[in-house]
DNA sequence: TTTAGCACTCACCATACGGGAGTGCTAACA
DNA sequence: TGTTAGCACTCCCGTATGGTGAGTGCTAAA
């Protein structure tokens, strides 16, 4: 393990590149933070650094650059946490409550306020419709051959969907069905609603009743998955190792590719707390250079989504976390109030 | 006015520019359209469009470059129509439908396929709620004292609103009330609904149709507004005019000012067919250095909405209007083809 | 174990220089 | 009068060169 003096000069680089982005040399951390050394002493630690992996140097006279592993020893065990001056949860959460007037476009905007408190890019997952609770479930029939399914979920959700039918069914036979649909989901997930239930429905309402029934389920079906979205992308611009256009642009097809980010953050939502993966952790190509880091969020005790920033590995890593804490704990009590 | 081989050369260096980014010079145009004339004559008459306007020099010893008016001439008087290869209008409709489940997903794959068939940055502006016509209004009273407002609107276009109140309505009240409101609402405009409409249905129900009408109005003034989307984005860092970072960010952070693209937008919705806007024509800083193709979508024969594309000067302007036409035709069929 | 001293490395910057693409001008030609 | 060949001139750009400075590792002394 490392020696209390080790600890201070690797935080002392690390936090130092952080900052500048530029490789640390032992003068700067001499100069810098007052450890009561020389120069040359430090460097006789940053090359035992560098030996047991912490430390990288780009070529032989630049100065030391953190690794992945650096970076990881840094995160567990030598961060200190950080306070954000001036935000403060019930801000937060009121910002995002009084901004939008539906919860999906809240929880947008909680992406946005986490973009912004890092200046980095940040995604989250939107809670996937099948682990939510039915709260009201309503068919309207149009004047045309149209019905409308309108599905209330739990922490306010909204979803709708036309369907057309072939066959003409009476306002009444839908509000009637609407209602015993309402009976039979009201108060259960999606993912709970097995056959069972339907054949009750099917077999009080006979032929019409399992047509309309299908057509449900299909169109539910199709807007069930999980969605995720980013915000501040063009923040990434703004990070020197991505003034390469090149390498701007591999990140940004890769934030594109939908299904690879949901297992990146598919990941973390096993794990409580504020997770964070940092370079080649990450298994994709082009994020070798990022960190991510993530929390799960709440419907009260149920956990619904996944909150995260995405930056280069040279991130501030105690100002990230917190803010990922603070939306992640600010999106949950407003989905969790959310009658 | 320019003679014919003054208007070919200009074509020719134009056509030359667009495809390659490089200043044109003489020999050039000598060698790859055959004129039938030295580079010599081509130089002079190169001179004469430059000292009239038409073209610019970078540097003494650089080819010519377009200028704006040079553009203009192009777009007005040269340029020759494009046919995209193997894409169809149907293909397009028939992409747009079957891609996406509801409408406004819809109009957003409008874009994409706008964004992908040019290579740039497609925006669109959604149909604004206030100028299309009611199809239906329901109210549906949830468990606890809140009240889900529906409404549909011509072009399949669903919004929902929850609403709390303070009262406890019963559900009998609120679905005559959602009833009356229906009656009156259907085949007009939200534009249309002046107070005379309410002033019935308040006389007819009293304090309760007050408080919840005003209440419905509100929600529905909050997202009446007009919505723009952009997509592609990232296109833009594959233009050589934009290699450099921090005239990407300018550009990035010009679409992210949606009131301004509006407005921009906007100017273009007085004419009808595809609209050209060519550098610093467009008034906004950022992009002095773009041009903004548009044209204007249907709900039969009502202008709702318009698309556009953004992209530098050296677009490939008969590409570029040749997509937005089509995929304006076909996002106008789609839509009024919706019942 | 720490530190001063020193030779060494190498990215970075400024400068210089030659090649090449392109121009404008002039004069001859049809 | 319009066209073209020839030519001198301009200026960007890529490459080579050398100096500077930050930073290192090693050695020897404290």
């Amino acid at each position: 393990m490392l020696d209390e003096r080790k600890r201070l000069v690797l935080r002392a680089i690390i936090d130092s590149y952080i900052e500048t982005a530029e490789p640390v040399g032992s003068r700067t951390i001499a100069r810098k933070h007052d450890l009561g050394v020389s120069p040359a002493t430090i460097r006789n630690e940053m090359a035992d650094l560098e030996e047991t992996g912490y430390l990288q140097q780009p070529h032989v006279s630049a100065g030391r650059v953190p690794s992945d592993k650096g970076y990881r020893f840094y995160v567990d065990a030598l961060i200190e946490p950080y306070v954000f001056p001036g935000v403060e949860l019930r801000k937060l959460h009121e910002e995002m409550l009084n901004a939008q007037p539906s919860t999906e476009r809240r929880i947008h905007e909680a992406a946005r306020l986490l973009a912004f408190l890092t200046q980095s890019v940040s995604l989250i997952v939107a809670p996937s419709t099948d682990q939510l609770v039915f709260k009201h479930l309503q068919l309207v029939p149009l004047e045309d051959t149209g019905i409308l399914v309108t599905i209330v979920l739990h922490p306010g959700i909204v979803k709708n969907r036309l369907i057309r039918t072939k066959r003409d069914y009476s306002p009444d036979q839908i509000f009637e069905l609407s209602t015993a649909l309402n009976q039979k989901l009201k108060g259960i997930t999606y993912r709970e609603l097995g056959p069972t239930i339907f054949t009750e429905v099917i077999r009080d309402y006979g032929e019409i009743g399992k047509a309309l029934v299908e057509l449900i389920l299909q169109g539910l079906a199709e807007d069930k998955g999980e969605q995720i979205y980013a915000s501040g992308t063009v923040n990434i611009l703004n990070q020197p190792e991505f003034r390469d256009v090149d390498r701007a642009i591999a990140l940004f097809e890769a934030l594109e590719e939908k299904e690879h980010l949901l297992s990146l953050l598919g990941a973390a939502a096993k794990s409580s707390g504020v997770q964070v993966a940092i370079g080649t952790e990450n298994v994709s190509a082009a994020m070798q250079a990022c960190s991510l880091v993530t929390c799960t969020y709440y419907v009260g005790d149920d956990v619904v989504g996944t909150i995260g920033v995405i930056g280069p590995t040279r991130m501030d890593y105690a100002r990230v976390m917190a803010a990922v804490d603070m939306v992640s704990h600010a999106l949950s009590s407003l989905l969790t109030e959310e009658k």
